[in-house]
DNA sequence: CCACTAAATGCCCAACAAGGCATATAGATT
DNA sequence: AATCTATATGCCTTGTTGGGCATTTAGTGG
């Protein structure tokens, strides 16, 4: 968040950052919001291993076509996969690597906390 | 995710990375599904600042005290604030900084996406 | 013990999101 | 053109979530 606010002012202001506007927290939160799903989190982790078919998904994941279709559909429209058509078949793949960063950081913090728990134990 | 799922066989199987568990999703979605909220991200955003009693809160940010109180309350139930009590008021503090980070890889995205954009128009 | 204040909780409702199922669209093949 | 296949879309139901409001709990001082 700090890039985005940062300070233009001098002065020695109560209010010395500026408010985070509404809409930029709904911008962000939008972001996290696609993240906040397991099975879109489960598409993701697929694509990571490389571009792939909306058929071999559904394959590779056990959920239904529409259900899979949707999922990209919705990640498309912000711009974490991208989609490509050749003949019949729409491939997909990561066009925001940056969310593999994001899940990394999650996974460690988890990690973290449960060598705290289990250092408390012993 | 690289990280949680650390290959162990050195077999050249079919199936090279062990599959992500649902419950290991599941954990990482509800991470991200905390920080999915205009509202908690606001909080956070001003806990940020430092330490903070929920009466302040409620006035810097211009919501209702039950609201605020609900959504520290799951924010604390994922380890992401604080809480100290003293005297009469709780006061809440960050407990997790890697959150901060995550923002700022989201901001970042953005910001990226806009600039991208804008070069197209020129 | 009682009143006062700060914070937390419970109940309700409205909005939303995910998945199932049927169907529509688009490209390929004959 | 008719049909087949791959994908997308629309409708519906259900579960979840955020917020309002009233209330409870906990700590403080009279």
């Amino acid at each position: 968040m700090a890039e985005i606010i940062a300070d233009t002012s001098t002065e020695t202001n109560a209010e010395v950052r500026p408010e985070m506007s509404t809409e930029m927290l709904e911008l962000i939160a939008q972001r996290f919001r696609l993240l906040a799903d397991p099975m879109r989190l489960r598409i993701l982790h697929e694509l990571q291993q490389g571009e792939c078919s909306v058929g071999e998904l559904v394959t590779r994941i056990g959920a239904s076509q529409p259900n899979i279709s949707k999922h990209l559909a919705s990640l498309r429209g912000q711009n974490m996969v991208s989609r490509r058509q050749e003949g019949n078949m729409a491939y997909f793949s990561i066009a925001a690597p940056y969310i593999f960063a994001l899940c990394d950081t999650v996974c460690n913090s988890m990690r973290d906390e449960i060598e705290h728990k289990q250092s408390l134990l012993s």
